[in-house]
DNA sequence: CGGATTTTTGACCCAGAGGTCAAATACGCC
DNA sequence: GGCGTATTTGACCTCTGGGTCAAAAATCCG
């Protein structure tokens, strides 16, 4: 049977995911990953081929997270917009950790050259955008949404507005300032 | 006198921004950097003394072209709603070159780490939240916009789609969603 | 216990990063 | 022309990046 593993791949990515939302990729040295992980650097070669293929893991990691916790969110009772706001809120990384979003972050950092960072990302992008349309939909055909614009374009709109608050984020902008973005926009469906 | 120099810092900064623009900052060398400034890389590390510092510098360079459109932009006979969506559309990098937002990838990319890029990148914020607000709050007063937010905030909903939208346009999503959000967020002012 | 197998590990590799420097070069001036 | 000065240049340096691999270690099985 061989030597047991030391560690669960999917723990490991989730790891990397991690260092690699902290520092950017350019940033991140595999040795430094080997050692945040707790491994040896040749483990990690044997599992995830390059760090350029854990990179690619950690995103889709990521995305499956964001897109579990986006339905999960806004999957419940009337009214929506309290839901909406969570989400908004939720995805801009908006209190804790202020790391913004991995995958914007991925995309301004590489996405002249990095067709698959690209594709990771438009694929999250157009789940979240997608989402909320849904969502603004449903709350306008309950009358509690009384926007005028159709629910595809607020739905857009509101994917540039978490995106864009997910960089101000990043900034070290302050709370009031996010605060107020949120608010706005969600007030204006 | 000595030697003539052979290139102007002020012109090297500039291609420098157009590299580092392209690539990010990781991913640019320095041996790329003065190759493609057409000098040797001795040359480079005389004039600016870092690689690091030649990015701020090129940064700074940035914000004082950004900030001299918008304001070119914005100063003009009313209506003012026309000139908001130009800036906008031009501030996202919407169109022509599809890099997005230097600043912007910078702040992404290394906001984390690198409080010299964090301070530059929220001056530009501040400013460009600033000229919006100056704008909108204009534009109630004559009665041409008619939105109910207080322009401070409509002003900072404008910065975080502009910041999303540059993402948006850098991921190489289409011109047409691209072009509803834009559309949508200057109609609501 | 002695394989057979699977995983770990750190030493090792090469290329390139970021940076330095002494020599070469191109002026103005006497 | 010779000199002082300012700038350029590529060779050079060290260190780390990204990656490979042979040997060691830890398990199961007979």
């Amino acid at each position: 049977m061989g030597r047991p593993a030391k560690f669960e791949p999917a723990a490991a990515v989730e790891m990397a995911m991690d260092v690699f939302w902290r520092q950017g990729y350019g940033a991140t040295s595999p040795q430094g990953l080997a050692d945040e992980l707790g491994i040896g650097k040749g483990s990690l070669y044997n599992t995830f081929d390059s760090k350029h293929n854990l990179f690619t893991e950690a995103l889709r990691a990521y995305t499956a997270l964001r897109a579990t916790a986006l339905v999960e969110m806004l999957d419940g009772p009337d009214p929506v917009r309290p839901r909406l706001r969570a989400v908004v809120e939720e995805m801009t990384g908006f209190g804790d950790h202020r790391r913004g979003c991995l995958v914007v972050n991925a995309i301004a950092e590489l996405a002249e050259a990095d067709e698959a960072v690209t594709q990771i990302g438009n694929a999250l992008f157009d789940r979240i955008e997608e989402a909320f349309r849904k969502a603004i939909a449903h709350g306008r055909s309950t009358g509690e949404l009384t926007g005028h614009q159709p629910p595809a374009d607020a739905a857009s709109g509101l994917l540039a507005t978490i995106i864009g608050t997910s960089v101000l984020v990043r900034a070290g902008g302050t709370d009031e300032r996010v605060r107020r973005i949120v608010h706005a926009a969600i007030e204006l469906l």
